[in-house]
RNA sequence: GGCGGCGUAGCUCAGAUGGUUAGAGCGGAGGUCUCAUAAGCCUCUUGUCCGGGGUUCGAGUCCCUGCGCCGCCA
């Protein structure tokens, strides 16, 4: 069982904001997942390198192409480390065994006559790096980003994307788990009613210097998009490793924001199909993030570097909150409001003071050693049962992406051993040692839970999980457990010594504003 | 302008196929335990389910309409 996810490769005209983080830790979150559940993964990012943009933001820093894109690239690699991201790849479109892999796959279009060049003219937006119809422009500037546009009359090679339409119409529609969720597909199919155009694919040399030249003809370079999608290909070896590439193909999930869906749906897919490869198996559009309720941006002063997020809260912090605050596929709110009440709710007094509590008591009452649980009362199998309902109703949740429902549940269970240790009251217990092997029990079990929450919450939250097993005193490593096994109760051994390490989650003491600003 | 979606407690949202007193979390109020990160546990609070018509024995749930918000396309 193979399982290909992959990221959009990050455009490195900008340093990383909260959108890239979102994205990359919730295909980290896929990917841990599977792992988990025994597929073979490969889990793919990378870096955006080519372009008009990246030119010019180049030379508005007086550096050259290349270099500006080392120094970013870095960025977004860095902080991909910093969060745990557990890429398998990151590809470089600047990398040479991408670059061969475009080329390859212009050759092989333009000789089976999928591409051709023809006189264009109209409205061309420098920004946006694509042309408009006159009809389209807003008050004479780009519709999208509203600059202005210049005319530009010049011969250009063009992707026969219209040859595809009907074809791509009708796989969407035998497929309706190809586009999600279901509002994105139903978006691509009313954009495919409309005639599809031609593809421009090239930009004269003159105009833009830094990108791929056209095999076919020099004085050309490649449009960015055309470059960038041929990633998810490039780096699994099409073209020049085919094991590799047949082992990985086709892409289980792309997952994207909303604003590269008809990129992805409609560029990628003709591309592929004028390729003859089989197409992505799903492309998962998630939302955006607005901060304080304001679309994010520079200009705006309110841009959130999840650097800044990360130190100030911590990794795992940021992590849960992205995947936990919204359901995945709709738009958020990111606010430090937000962030903290999550924090000292969901993971301070809920979880992390349920792991103090119950290491504490085992320390307290067993010299640190886990009891051995002995008869099994209602209150446990009560327990038990519980968990076993959440590992059940996962599987499904994690399959649609539904992130924040998975650990609702799981927050369900963390509850439901709050209670357990409340009516179970193991400090009544310990006053007298007639109830000492119930006592054991309790603690037992306890311990048992919070052994299965640290599971649970591994491809959410890894350093989290990894230090709940340690300070359990559990000496596999999380990473390289068979969940199938870990996930059946009574999997912590008594006679262990558990090693109370430093409080998961410290509460967060921060004056907010109460209108909410960050 | 075309197509689609949404409008449910202070806040964020659940509420297939219409059916008893409309739910959860957070926030707020009170109580309680003491193992714990002033955490946990228990109880409680408030809703013209956007307005107006209609279908039905019965509508938050279906139909029409008005208002407001949003998305994609133009």
């Amino acid at each position: 069982m193979k399982f290909y996810i992959t990221t959009p490769i990050y455009y490195v005209n900008d340093i990383p904001h909260i959108g890239h983080a979102y994205t990359t830790v919730a295909a980290d979150t896929v990917a841990r997942y599977k792992r988990f559940r025994g597929f073979k993964v490969f889990f793919l990012t990378g870096t955006d390198e080519h372009g008009q943009k990246v030119q010019q933001a180049a030379e508005k820093r007086g550096v050259a192409p290349d270099r500006h894109a080392d120094e970013f690239y870095i960025a977004f690699k860095g902080l991909w480390q910093k969060l745990n991201i557990s890429n398998d790849d990151f590809i470089r479109t600047t990398e040479d065994r991408h670059k061969r892999v475009v080329q390859d796959v212009l050759q092989r279009l333009f000789e089976k006559g999928d591409i051709y060049k023809e006189n264009y003219e109209g409205w061309y937006c420098l920004s946006d790096e694509r042309f408009w119809m006159e009809r389209d422009l807003k008050e004479g500037n780009c519709p999208d980003c509203n600059r202005k546009v210049e005319y530009i009359k010049e011969w250009n090679y063009f992707f026969r994307m219209s040859k595809y339409q009907n074809w791509l119409i009708q796989y969407i529609k035998d497929n309706p788990k190809f586009i999600m969720p279901e509002s994105k597909c139903n978006e691509v199919l009313g954009f495919l009613e409309k005639p599809l155009g031609d593809l421009c694919i090239s930009r004269p040399k003159e105009r833009l210097s830094w990108g791929i030249p056209l095999p076919f003809d020099e004085n050309y370079i490649t449009y960015v998009w055309f470059d960038a999608l041929v990633n998810y290909i490039s780096a699994i070896g099409f073209g020049y490793n085919k094991d590799k590439f047949e082992e990985w193909w086709p892409a289980d999930r792309h997952l994207i924001g909303k604003d590269i869906l008809t990129t992805h749906s409609v560029y990628w897919s003709t591309m592929l199909m004028a390729l003859e490869l089989p197409l992505s198996k799903n492309i998962f559009a998630h939302g955006w993030w607005t901060v304080n309720g304001e679309k994010m941006s520079k200009s705006k002063g309110n841009f959130v570097n999840p650097n800044e997020i990360i130190d100030k809260y911590g990794v795992d912090q940021f992590r849960y909150f992205l995947l936990r605050e919204v359901p995945f596929g709709l738009d958020g709110d990111f606010s430090r409001r937000v962030i903290v009440g999550r924090i000292n709710s969901d993971l301070a007094n809920n979880l992390g003071n349920l792991l103090s509590r119950v290491l504490n008591m085992v320390k307290r009452y067993f010299d640190s050693i886990v009891p051995p649980p002995s008869e099994i009362k209602d209150d446990d199998s009560l327990l038990i049962k519980k968990v076993e309902e959440i590992i059940e109703d996962i599987e499904p949740l994690m399959d649609s992406l539904s992130f924040s429902r998975v650990l609702t549940k799981i927050w369900g269970f963390i509850d439901e051993t709050n209670r357990y240790v409340d009516h179970s009251a193991p400090w009544a217990l310990a006053k007298s040692d007639v109830n000492r092997e119930r006592l054991g029990t309790v603690i037992y079990n306890s311990a048992e839970s919070l052994r299965i929450i640290g599971l649970l919450i591994y491809p959410f939250m890894p350093n989290t999980g990894r230090e709940i097993w340690n300070q359990l005193g559990i000496k596999d490593r999380i990473e390289n457990c068979n969940f199938e096994e870990a996930k059946k109760w009574g999997g912590i051994k008594s006679g262990v010594e558990i090693k109370i390490g430093k409080q998961l989650f410290p509460r967060v003491e921060e004056k907010m504003d109460t209108g909410g600003k960050s």
